[in-house]
DNA sequence: TAAGTGTATTAATAATGATAGTACAGCTAG
DNA sequence: CTAGCTGTACTATCATTATTAATACACTTA
């Protein structure tokens, strides 16, 4: 379900709380799904029960999961709450990212025309 | 010149990249303008000049400054040759964000907006 | 020549990611 | 109620890496 590159320099815990994030924010991973079991996980990936637990327990401190003690990890449905911070963050980055592609020699229309593609697609 | 957080989990000379890639980005620091010696910005920040030699020679690699041995690091001139593998990360980059944006609750309105205002600065 | 520059190398320390093993408590199906 | 699943907590250990420290050497320029 989860792929992950154990030789790269990122963290496997971080490389599964954004694969686990992207599956959640494109609604791969339906509101109040259970994901898979901390330790069914950690054998599928043949990595360590705890490194599964740090990514799951990121992901709920980013509010994207919640946990049930006995019964499960789910994916948190989306509210309207602590976003102000993280919009800030993101509009930041989609900044930084456009100013780079410019720098790259991109053109604007170019970079537009991407944008369009973006935000035409994976429409909820 | 730089500002540097010593208690952040990013590594120092990362941290040095991402800044010092940012200011030749926006055309801070002109095409062969000459960077801060090794050792000068080491007693500037109060770190080890190991620390800013890798932070310079990651720069190099990723193309972005060049050295001269005996005389410095410079800015290297924005050229258009291996950008497409970089572009394309950058493409993807910018989907992400935007799509986390629209998670978030954030309208096609908005983020468009966004978009355009960042495009129109920084023009050069 | 002297002082500044980049570069290379080795060693030691500190922080952190990851593993291993164990234990405990809540939930649920039989 | 019991068995087996679930999450959670804890300790110990190992490996990797970021960072510092201390030198040393070669090139450039005044």
């Amino acid at each position: 379900m989860f792929e992950i590159d154990l030789r790269s320099r990122e963290p496997i815990y971080e490389q599964l709380v954004e694969k686990i994030k992207e599956l959640i924010i494109n609604n791969v991973l339906k509101p109040d799904e259970q994901l898979p079991a901390v330790r069914v996980l950690a054998s599928e990936l043949t990595i360590n029960p705890n490194t599964i637990q740090k990514a799951y327990r990121e992901l709920e401190h980013r509010g994207y999961i919640y946990s049930i003690p006995g019964k499960g990890n789910f994916v948190k449905p989306a509210g309207l709450e602590n976003n102000a911070a993280r919009l800030i963050d993101l509009s930041k980055e989609l900044k930084r990212t456009v100013s780079e592609m410019r720098y790259l020699g991109m053109t604007d229309q170019e970079i537009f025309a991407l944008i369009q593609t973006s935000l035409s697609q994976d429409r909820r």
